[in-house]
DNA sequence: GGGCCCGCAGGG
DNA sequence: CCCTGCGGGCCC
């Protein structure tokens, strides 16, 4: 598998491949090294927002096929505060020392990077006198948010001087243990006092959210961050943002956040006028300790004393270099009757025993699913997840619903894809492994024909098909032989609702009207060659649509019970081995599609391999020759995709006459209309250009009881409903005032062509 | 070539 | 949550 690593600036992108879900992170910084000239030591890497650390796996991390890490790099020769971070960092994750994975150099980073008065006075602040200086945006004793110059998160302080308007000196509310520091004016803001309710979030729009980026889950820091996707269902509001550190353009992309109703507004500068000096309700960061949630009368074994879990004396308490446990002097053994003055203390855990298993151990306990999967129990000596056969969706069909009957809008007869996943991606059969995709109570969607069952006699234009189960499929296994009967529930049930005829599942039934029944997508895949000539050479083809004439059961060839079906073509496009259907193909300038960036893999995999072998010409084992043998294959192939016709004319895509009237009734999009309509000429292609032109930019899909507004934006009813009820009057696209008085016409003409368009795409909305 | 066995996705 | 499954790559 390979995956995109992205400097944190955004300039850089390289990818990175032969990995597999194996791979470790120090494996990764070494390859990373490679491709970027980055010494291991100086990389902080992170994926969604979440840092990573050397021992652990890109399974542990989730990262999926393409996925992008971001790369910060230190600088060298960095202070010992870098040492010193990277240190916690380790420490986070095994959960040993305080706080939601959030170091304490971190809170202490301005340590390193401003000056600082000390002043005796501890204490917060409120309820001071406001002095004003006579400059600058601030009074003295203003309740301010000010910057952290090294983890780029704002938290609660308090004005204590000014130098001009230049530099404030400041005092953090809940660290006054770092006493004054000075900051630039650029990083100090009005205190934060407004909430934004969901309605009023925007994308595209730069606010205050609070994030924890060593643990994604918890409660962290206070983050500026740019909303990047709303994503709202029934049950669920999510927020993906891009997390901005500080001003040096350094973000973390793809940032789920957990608290959305805590959100705030950024105040402008000035915005307060100086009136702030009782301060805002005190906003939460993540507690230091995660076990006793700062809780001062619980006692804690892991921030306070290890031994006695008590918190008091902590003048006491000895630090563990090795761990960062802290001990009473008094509640070891033997009690100690000073502080000892050597640099360095380890506690007994550590000098005794040293061994790190157990700490890897807990490092590895992962979440709930993950601890029942296969790779967590079995030791697991084989490596996996270098291909496509573990790979998840990158991409989710949203045109058509997953209970979709008939096509998929934009996917012509013919359309081909190499793996199974690309097919799921495409809303054309979403399962990413079974051949048959329905609902026991309503009917079958869609099926694939993959020559799995060997009884299966396929004519093109009819085939039968085996029904699934009756299989033994303990030891983790997909596939296997039959080994008992076969019950009409299920896919199996489902299938049978197709056919135009009352369910039976004892004898099965014959449909009256066989062309009445529930439309099935069809997909054979290359696997079918070794019965069918119909099969594609290559991948997986979408055939058209079918209808299940009959079904009955039967006693298949391994004497278990089976249900068999009869399914006949039923489609006006012309399947993909007739002389039509291939002219079609051609006009098409349809070849079988690759997942983005796969063709590059396979290339330097070949590459690496010829370089191995000049290297060690000798000694070809067993395994690499057949790595090569594999990769040639793949590569032979794409080669021949490519060298299809460039110069062929494409089959334009065909609106009907009525279409085109409604198009030129539709005025108020005349705009959109034009240009989306340029694209006629990619045929299926155009459909896509069409999604994207009518996206919705608040539920991003294509917008529908579309009201299209006087800035010329088409916003779904519902979406624009939901942003009034809020009291937020402008179009969420670009803010144009549109008034509250709005009527919200549904913009007929548009609703009528994309419903002809993308037939379906509204159900359930 | 063929057995083995992994996560993902979907339904129930 | 659990169960199922006409993929697909590893390794013998």
């Amino acid at each position: 598998m390979w995956i995109q690593v992205r400097t944190m600036d955004g300039k850089e992108t390289r990818r990175i491949d032969g990995l597999s879900k194996l791979t470790l992170v120090q494996e990764l910084r070494a390859k990373i090294h490679e491709a970027f000239g980055v010494e291991a030591e100086r990389q902080r890497l992170f994926y969604r927002g979440k840092q990573m650390e050397d021992a652990h796996s890109l399974f542990d991390y989730n990262v999926g096929l393409n996925d992008i890490i971001q790369l910060l790099i230190r600088q060298a020769g960095s202070s010992q505060s870098t040492v010193r971070k990277e240190k916690d960092a380790e420490l986070s994750d095994t959960d040993s020392g305080c706080g939601s994975g959030q170091s304490e150099s971190d809170k202490n980073s301005n340590n390193g990077e401003c000056a600082m008065e000390m002043e005796g006075q501890a204490g917060t602040s409120t309820q001071l006198d406001l002095i004003d200086p006579g400059y600058g945006l601030y009074k003295i004793n203003e309740c301010v948010d000010a910057r952290d110059m090294n983890m780029g998160a704002w938290f609660e302080a308090v004005t204590k001087a000014a130098e001009e308007d230049v530099i404030y000196h400041i005092k953090y509310e809940d660290y006054p243990e770092n006493g004054i520091v000075q900051l630039r004016s650029k990083d100090i803001r009005p205190r934060a006092r407004t909430i934004l309710q969901w309605e009023q979030l925007q994308v595209g729009q730069v606010v205050m959210v609070n994030y924890n980026p060593d643990e994604p889950k918890e409660r962290g820091y206070w983050y500026d961050a740019e909303i990047l996707r709303k994503k709202e269902t029934r049950t669920i509001k999510e927020i993906y943002t891009r997390i901005l550190l500080g001003d040096a353009g350094d973000s973390l992309t793809d940032c789920k956040i957990m608290l959305v109703d805590e959100i705030y507004q950024i105040e402008k500068p000035g915005s307060a006028g100086g009136a702030v000096s009782e301060s805002p309700m005190k906003r939460q960061n993540g507690p230091e300790c995660k076990h006793c949630k700062d809780n001062p009368n619980k006692e804690c074994k892991q921030c306070a004393c290890h031994t006695c879990g008590g918190k008091q004396d902590p003048e006491k308490q000895l630090l563990c270099d090795e761990c960062d446990m802290a001990y009473h002097t008094y509640c070891l053994t033997p009690p100690l009757t000073i502080v000892p003055e050597d640099e360095d203390w380890y506690c007994p855990l550590c000098k005794i025993d040293t061994n790190e298993v157990v700490l890897a151990g807990e490092k590895l306990k992962e979440s709930k699913k993950k601890a029942k999967m296969a790779s967590a129990n079995s030791a697991c000596q084989r490596d996996w997840g270098k291909g496509m056969a573990c790979v998840g969706r990158t991409k989710e069909c949203t045109i058509v619903p997953s209970n979709h009957y008939g096509p998929v809008p934009g996917v012509p007869v013919g359309n081909q894809w190499k793996f199974r996943v690309q097919v799921s991606e495409s809303g054309v059969h979403r399962p990413h492994v079974a051949g048959i995709h329905g609902r026991s109570n309503d009917g079958a969607y869609s099926l694939v024909l993959a020559g799995g069952y060997e009884d299966d006699v396929d004519h093109g234009g009819d085939f039968t098909y085996t029904g699934s189960g009756g299989r033994d499929l303990s030891g983790n296994k997909r596939t296997a032989e039959q080994s008992c009967d076969q019950k009409l529930t299920n896919m199996n049930r489902a299938l049978a609702l197709n056919c135009n005829a009352p369910i039976n599942d004892k004898v099965g039934a014959d449909a009256k009207d066989w062309r009445a029944g529930k439309p099935v997508r069809v997909v054979r895949s290359a696997k079918g060659r070794k019965h069918s000539k119909y099969a594609p050479e290559e991948g997986n083809r979408y055939d058209g649509i079918y209808k299940v004439a009959k079904y009955w059961p039967e006693t298949g060839k391994s004497g278990f019970l089976v249900w068999r079906y009869l399914l006949k073509r039923d489609d006006e496009e012309p399947a993909p081995w007739t002389k039509d259907g291939k002219e079609r193909l051609k006009k098409l300038g349809l070849t079988i599609q690759y997942p983005e960036g796969y063709l590059e893999a396979v290339a330097n995999k070949d590459k690496e391999n010829k370089k191995r072998e000049i290297e060690d010409p000798e000694t070809p084992s067993k395994g690499k020759r057949k790595r090569k043998s594999n990769a040639n294959e793949f590569t032979s192939s794409p080669r021949s995709a490519k060298g299809t016709p460039k110069k062929q004319k494409l089959e334009a895509f065909k609106l009907t006459a009525e279409q085109k009237k409604i198009i030129k009734e539709d005025e108020v999009n005349k705009k959109l209309w034009d240009e989306a309509l340029l694209s006629l000429k990619d045929g299926p292609k155009f459909l896509l250009k069409l999604e994207e032109t009518f996206l919705c930019i608040c539920c991003q899909e294509v917008v529908f009881q579309p009201i299209t507004t006087d800035c010329q934006h088409n916003v779904c009813k519902s979406c624009l409903q939901r942003s009034f009820k809020a009291e937020v009057y402008t179009c969420p696209a670009c803010r144009h005032d549109i008034g509250k008085n709005c009527s919200m016409v549904v913009n007929k003409s548009l609703q009528t062509l994309l419903t002809q368009l993308f037939p379906g795409y509204g159900n359930g909305r």
